[in-house]
DNA sequence: ACCCAGGGGCAAG
DNA sequence: CTTGCCCATGGG
């Protein structure tokens, strides 16, 4: 079985890391999923990963970070203290490149949604399309004239809840050809955001996580309310406001540089390992609640109703 | 029974 | 250009 060496590569964190659902965990540990459209499972040995199916070059054009230009990558980060403390805990996370509507798709799915549900939510939409009885590796990603042509009551059906009605759209604008990627080209990143946009249910966020996780671009920065944490309890100074989106991708630009993206999926993934990781002091194993964020900002839409009648 | 989750769209202010 | 509210679902 074909072995792809690949030094200082962590294939947990680089599958689990929020930038890509279209990889499952198998019993074993190794894992099962789409390298762009080429079903694959992988095992991560030391020094690299076992391709225990599919092709090779798939894999490694998929894991497009790895090697040496990758390690360059990372040396050129910024030179921030908390990028720094997240690159040196998550150093083996690279960064993927999914395929452009596998990854719209999901991301439009992600709403209001943990990490694992959307992946449960990506691999029904495979399932749903699926022959009868057939399985991995046999789950293409429906394609947007298939989405469409299902309609927003058959996604409402697999649990998408209110995602259904963007999700339902965007595909159709896809199938009629009124959108396409190719848009993107040769476009700058802020503008290709704002194209982007164009799309229902894709908003600021969105856009960006599909132009880095999707479009290999470094300098695309998703704001969730993890990164809008973060950014508050690291860079936040007396006197800046520091809280609206333009605010904090200006910040972003200028501190952190054209790498911001990269530096982004560093910080992001190791806050959350930070809130998950078990407390050494607790004996119970539950994991400590959270660190002590200064400024909490519940998402808008689930702030507690007013007590206040 | 709560609480929250890698947001987006829309109507008002 | 901001703020407030709604949108459904599942797991802790």
């Amino acid at each position: 079985m074909p072995f792809l060496s690949l030094p200082g590569f962590d294939l947990d964190a680089t599958l689990d890391a929020g930038q890509t659902f279209a990889w499952e965990r198998r019993a074993d540990g190794s894992w099962q999923g789409f390298a762009g459209d080429q079903p694959c499972i992988v095992a991560a040995r030391p020094g690299g990963v076992d391709v225990l199916h599919g092709p090779v070059d798939a894999v490694r054009r998929y894991f497009f970070h790895t090697g040496p230009e990758g390690e360059r990558l990372l040396d050129a980060l910024p030179p921030d203290p908390a990028v720094q403390r997240a690159l040196a805990a998550c150093r083996g996370l690279r960064l993927i490149q999914d395929p452009w509507w596998p990854c719209t798709a999901s991301f439009i799915c992600s709403s209001l949604k943990p990490i694992p549900h959307i992946r449960q939510l990506h691999w029904r939409l495979r399932r749903a399309w699926a022959a009868p009885g057939a399985d991995f590796p046999d789950l293409p990603f429906p394609s947007p004239a298939q989405v469409a042509s299902a309609g927003e009551q058959a996604l409402r059906r697999l649990g998408l809840g209110f995602r259904a009605r963007h999700l339902h759209a965007a595909a159709s604008v896809l199938a009629e050809g009124r959108w396409d990627f190719s848009r993107l080209q040769g476009l700058p990143t802020e503008e290709a955001a704002r194209q982007l946009r164009s799309l229902p249910g894709v908003g600021d966020k969105i856009a960006h996580c599909i132009l880095l996780y999707a479009g290999g671009r470094l300098d695309a920065f998703p704001l969730d309310v993890w990164m809008i944490r973060i950014m508050q309890r690291h860079y936040r100074k007396p006197g800046r406001r520091l809280r609206r989106p333009a605010d904090l991708h200006r910040f972003a630009a200028r501190h952190l540089g054209p790498l911001r993206g990269l530096a982004q999926l560093y910080l992001f993934h190791h806050a959350r390992m930070e809130k998950t990781r078990p407390d050494q002091d607790d004996k119970s194993g539950q994991g400590k609640a959270i660190s002590p964020w200064s400024a909490p900002l519940l998402p808008p839409g689930n702030r507690p109703r007013s007590a206040v009648a």
